[in-house]
DNA sequence: CTTGGCACTCGGGAGAGAGGAGTGCCAGCC
DNA sequence: GGCTGGCACTCCTCTCTCCCGAGTGCCAAG
């Protein structure tokens, strides 16, 4: 059956490549893998692999190097997932469990996470959208000021300044509180969104306007704008592998400011099957991350996705390592959010 | 004067390398700034230069470049800071009156600066030790439970779990909550911290054991550890001046990621003179940072410094611009603080 | 279908050489 | 005493050429 043996001289391809960073030729291939065949037969089937467009010459005569169609078909068929050694998995425990809130567990998970893959690593916070209200707490400043404060459960925390002006009163500001509270606590926070007209008008006429000012701060807190934040670590890495992109790392960089291309590829992926997702070069339909690979999952308590995480790479990266340690770690971060 | 002229020599040899990225050779010099003098009296006065540290030279025979000591020099005594162009201000102004809250205005600043400036911005938060507490809010959750939030005058807010227990009654609850925000609103936050243990033995003995477990939350929201918060960005501005830095831009980036390093940095810089502080090359004292110049400046409100903000380049950086850059954004941002 | 043989291609490294920018120094001049 | 032109010297850098070798594609035979 040739195209078994066709897969396995891709993956020898991939492995080698990955490993060495040089362009292999059917010679080595021979040599390092123990293919059975001589060389000559695996140039014919390196032939048919560069035809199908899983694999390209950098020049004339030189070895081979994956394409992104090849390094797809060897994530999708060929790879097998590397676990975690021991000593890694006490450190995730050791880092994590340690944390105090949830900006603090988002932070260590994103350093640990770069850490163990030498790769930029990214944590989405959990997204507003999914969250529900767990509490709407408003505290009177000087000068007909107010602090609006919104907590959702998953720990998030977003506060509004808002001008109230002189005429909310202690009494009124309770009861807008306590109506606020048990019209909304332990809602979607878009629901919530819905119900504020009807919160609003059911004040009487020379309150409305005030109220409404406060509940104009609060909505303003679901902002889409500011709704999806992320945390970056990691990004001394990509220098690292500096040799790996042929212009430099620039467009990377510039690509990890701008969050909302990652946000618009972290939500893309959330599409693919449950567990780890991967995008491979070009996939991630961005010029500055042509030469990069994102290898992200989906994390969050009780089964339901809050949020996602991922490590981003060049290309050539160790997929099967890579995608172990991705889902160990949102795993890990999940049981520490359903506590 | 010839003391006058070598000076003269130093500043046109900074101003000619940062504009050029190469040697300035004498005869360059005599060319294109009119010293009125020939090659020759340039070399005698270069080599005098060289001898006092400003200047050296990368091999035996090519042009000079200036030293951290010469950067050091024509900072101190030879750059006259550049004022802003009119659209660089409005555009200020444009971005940073659209800001809703501290951290959109801080992250707001820091885009600006990496922006105006080509170069790493980083904006410190406002430090919590120079904060005063403006409320304390403490909310029940489920399950024995609470939330404590503490929000500073500086706008910062910080909040902790703290497991209770059932026995935290909400006849108590409110108790304490209105004790606390009696006894510490409007003190700094170190001075709160030392009033708790105070506050705690004013209950009864049968609640201390709660209160206390209320209060240690509390306390640790003051974590010398989480205290420093910076934020940053601009980090590809580093990869495209990628050419000044010999080896990589990969110790450069580690330090970035090391928040630890910028705040002492900054932290040093706060015993210069009240505004604008340059660090260069070496003086950092940091290895990743041994090629590159700090320009940073505190920022407050009424005259108060809570915190600094700050420009990371390239040794070889155009100080007048930056300086009067980072200058005016402090500036600005201060302004935006005291509303 | 596999294999050994063979001619061919081309990238990349080593060396050699020319060019040129810049220097230091010296002797003379103002 | 400081400034200047002249001059010999250094050594980096660019370019060109040449050669080597890895790797290929193809073909004819097993």
């Amino acid at each position: 059956m040739t195209d078994d043996r066709r897969l396995a001289v891709l993956r020898a391809i991939v492995e080698d490549y990955v490993h060495t960073r040089e362009p292999v030729g059917s010679k080595i291939l021979v040599e390092r893998h123990s293919l059975g065949v001589s060389p000559a037969t695996i140039r014919n089937d390196m032939a048919v692999l560069e035809e199908e467009g899983y694999i390209a010459q950098p020049h004339t005569s030189a070895g081979r190097i994956p394409t992104d169609r090849g390094y797809r078909m060897f994530v999708d068929r060929l790879a097998t997932v590397k676990p975690l050694s021991t000593a890694e998995k006490r450190a995730i425990h050791a880092l994590l469990d340690a944390a105090v809130d949830l900006d603090d567990v988002l932070d260590r998970t994103v350093r640990l996470l770069a850490q163990l893959t030498h790769q930029v690593a990214v944590v989405q916070y959990p997204s507003l959208s999914r969250s529900t209200v767990r509490h709407i707490e408003l505290v009177p400043l000087a000068g007909g000021r107010m602090l609006v404060v919104l907590i959702t459960d998953t720990g998030r925390v977003e506060q509004r300044v808002a001008e109230v002006g002189p005429e909310l009163t202690d009494v009124l500001l309770a009861d807008v509180r306590a109506r606020l509270n048990t019209a909304v606590v332990g809602m979607r926070l878009i629901e919530a969104a819905a119900h504020f007209p009807a919160l609003v008008a059911a004040f009487g006429v020379e309150d409305r306007a005030v109220v409404g000012r406060v509940v104009e701060a609060l909505r303003t807190c679901l902002d889409i704008e500011r709704e999806e934040r992320i945390v970056l670590a990691g990004t001394a890495n990509l220098a690292r592998s500096g040799p790996d992109f042929a212009g430099s790392i620039e467009p990377v960089l510039e690509a990890l400011e701008e969050h909302v291309v990652l946000l618009r590829l972290l939500a893309d992926m959330a599409a693919d099957s449950g567990d780890v997702g991967v995008r491979i070069g070009r996939e991630t339909e961005h010029e500055g991350l042509a030469e990069t690979s994102l290898v992200a999952s989906g994390y969050g308590s009780r089964g339901q996705v809050v949020a996602r995480l991922g490590v981003l790479g060049p290309t050539r990266m160790d997929y099967p390592t890579t995608i172990g340690t991705v889902r160990a770690v949102a795993r890990y971060l999940s049981r520490i959010l359903a506590s």
